[in-house]
DNA sequence: TAAATATTTAGTTGTATAGCTAAACAACAC
DNA sequence: GTGTTGTTTAGCTATACAACTAAATATTTA
């Protein structure tokens, strides 16, 4: 697919530029951490990583059982996201995320994903 | 909606990408000339601008019955576009499209439209 | 090896969207 | 006025896509 195209539709779901947005600001995050925030079902959060992944925007790396993405811009889409990271505070949604987001590195993986078993 | 969202629905259908950067080349055009350029039904190509103008990347000017389209890049957006419009020549559509446009432009509005009106 | 666990893949369902045709609207010509 | 013409809006259908559940995969632990 033309790239820039592959890459608006991988940025035109709101869930997507949330986890863009995370990835931003909490450096790398697990597929666990994803899904807390987004508050959907792990597999849901495991595509829009995918998605973002197959269009260059984020890369993961394994350690043992957890898989952590970060934001890997591409040359060109560098200003895309500097454009985008501009405009974070004129969404009430990302300022909340902000703050949700804090709680969730700080409670730590392991505990995040047992309290997600529980569910 | 969160603005770069509509900025990045506007821009993920690749109908749409064709008319930006037939506008980023072609300077104004009419929705006549978008239309036999995209070869699809005068209401699809209509309803594919008031997409891009309602996300702010187009603007319109009405002359007689003829409204004329032309880019109008938001101080925000200009870097998206200014991506995309380094990435035209990988894309052999937009290639095409190119000299699609010319002949297109030769041909004039007048004659164009009696064409359209034949089929 | 067997159980547990983090993530992904497969399959289903509901919603969003691109395309069409037909009708409506706006501007000019008679 | 009536007719013609460029464009948009309304209504419809088919496809694309986001969400879920359940099953599969890969890794660690007992």
């Amino acid at each position: 697919m033309f790239a820039p195209l592959e890459t608006f539709k991988a940025l035109s779901d709101m869930n997507r530029l949330r986890i863009v947005a995370a990835l931003d600001r909490g450096g790398e995050l697990c597929a666990c951490q994803i899904t807390e925030l987004l508050q959907v079902a792990g597999a849901t959060a495991s595509r829009h990583l995918g998605i973002l992944q197959h269009a260059g925007l984020v890369e993961s790396r394994k350690e043992g059982r957890w898989i952590h993405y970060r934001l890997s811009p591409l040359p060109g889409t560098e200003a895309v996201l500097a454009w985008l990271g501009e405009s974070y505070a004129q969404s009430p949604q990302l300022k909340v995320d902000a703050q949700v987001l804090e709680r969730i590195v700080a409670i730590g993986r392991e505990e995040l994903c047992r309290k997600q078993r529980g569910r």
